[in-house]
DNA sequence: TATTTCGCATACGTATTGTATGTCAACTCA
DNA sequence: TGAGTTGACATACAATACGTATGCGAAATA
């Protein structure tokens, strides 16, 4: 108790952020009724608009929370790779087994981009797509690939990652389609390595 | 005039389509008013209620017109190459820059997968990740690539392109942008190439 | 302790949606 | 051909959810 001020508006924030987020993964942000998100937060709707000035800004919140975690959690991962290509595909794995998350998959991917517009441009931008940047950047320096626009190589593997996961959770067999979509990432990121053939 | 009943009421949907399909591009499904827009058809809510069972429904009929729009143009591009590898690769381009025009990234890119879920499971299943996923299927039989699993590969290949059309279409100058993608992607792409180093 | 600040609730007006009902033209069939 | 029926579409209504304007009370400040 005789918490600060500044805590007890914390403690707000996060009270609304939580509930949003479980309102917005399970309903979706479109069916998502403030008055009932803001109830189950023990709160009104008043309290929603003073922090976040509206349901926007809320996803913009819920949004950055999550992709704050995603972040963590991928570094982590990228961290235990012995070599750079090991952190990029590890991490690139992990993303897409992250993104076939309901919670991630419906929030991040589904309702983010339509309300928010193209995730490269949100607040704070698309951390996963300027971490897969940098391994690119990392892996050219080190001479492992080939040559290329490293943000455009970027958004090309982030889509296709994303593209991905959509497919996985809405499939009947998510392990499996998991597995052939890991098998073919592969295939399309050994295009990457140097010593291949050319064509026109 | 004298129109029969069936020609009018193919004219209403047509009408009522067409107008949705201008305010969704322009407003986005969520800030789209279903008043105006069917007064801009000259009609009423009675109408669009009548024949598309609501809100939904509408934008189900405007995506699969726009679909199949899509799919022609891309058959038409994809028959042109002298080979298949060609035509993949020519639809493949061709994609990602119908993919960029503003009316298809607002209603197919963000408005449809937020509304509607993931594209494949669509009414009118995602025709471009077919179309993909068959020219994989062909270049594997032909011997041109490596075996993989072509449901997958090709939503990863039509991720990727989203992703880059996302991209392309909100940076400051598309026209590089679009370059840098399409360099990218064929990197990408040779890795399906079969003479590929391997890796663990 | 008087005053101000501001975090949050309450109250209100409005916009948009879905449904229920009504109407009139076009089709059916004797 | 004309009475009956269907159904395409409009109108009317009710409910929901949103944004804003306002109010209150506790903490911060002096």
């Amino acid at each position: 108790m005789a918490q600060k001020r500044e805590d007890m508006i914390a403690e707000t924030q996060a009270k609304l952020i939580k509930s949003a987020r479980e309102s917005f993964a399970q309903h979706g942000f479109a069916e998502s009724c403030m008055d009932d998100l803001t109830a189950e937060a023990g709160l009104t709707r008043g309290a929603l608009y003073h922090h976040f000035g509206g349901k926007k800004g809320l996803l913009k919140a819920v949004i950055q929370q999550i992709e704050e975690e995603m972040t963590t959690r991928l570094s982590a991962i990228k961290s235990k790779g012995p070599t750079t290509w090991d952190a990029f595909i590890n991490g690139s794995i992990a993303y897409l087994n992250m993104a076939s998350e309901p919670e991630i998959q419906r929030i991040i991917l589904l309702d983010g981009p339509a309300v928010l517009g193209d995730p490269s441009q949100w607040p704070r931008k698309n951390c996963c797509i300027s971490s897969t940047q940098l391994s690119i950047e990392k892996l050219m320096e080190e001479g492992a690939i080939q040559r290329v626009d490293s943000l455009a190589m970027a958004r090309l593997i982030n889509g296709a990652l994303l593209g991905a996961s959509l497919w996985i959770a809405n499939t009947d067999d998510p392990q499996a389609a998991s597995r052939k979509a890991v098998d073919s990432f592969l295939v399309l990121m050994s295009g990457l390595l140097k010593s291949n053939t050319t064509f026109s």
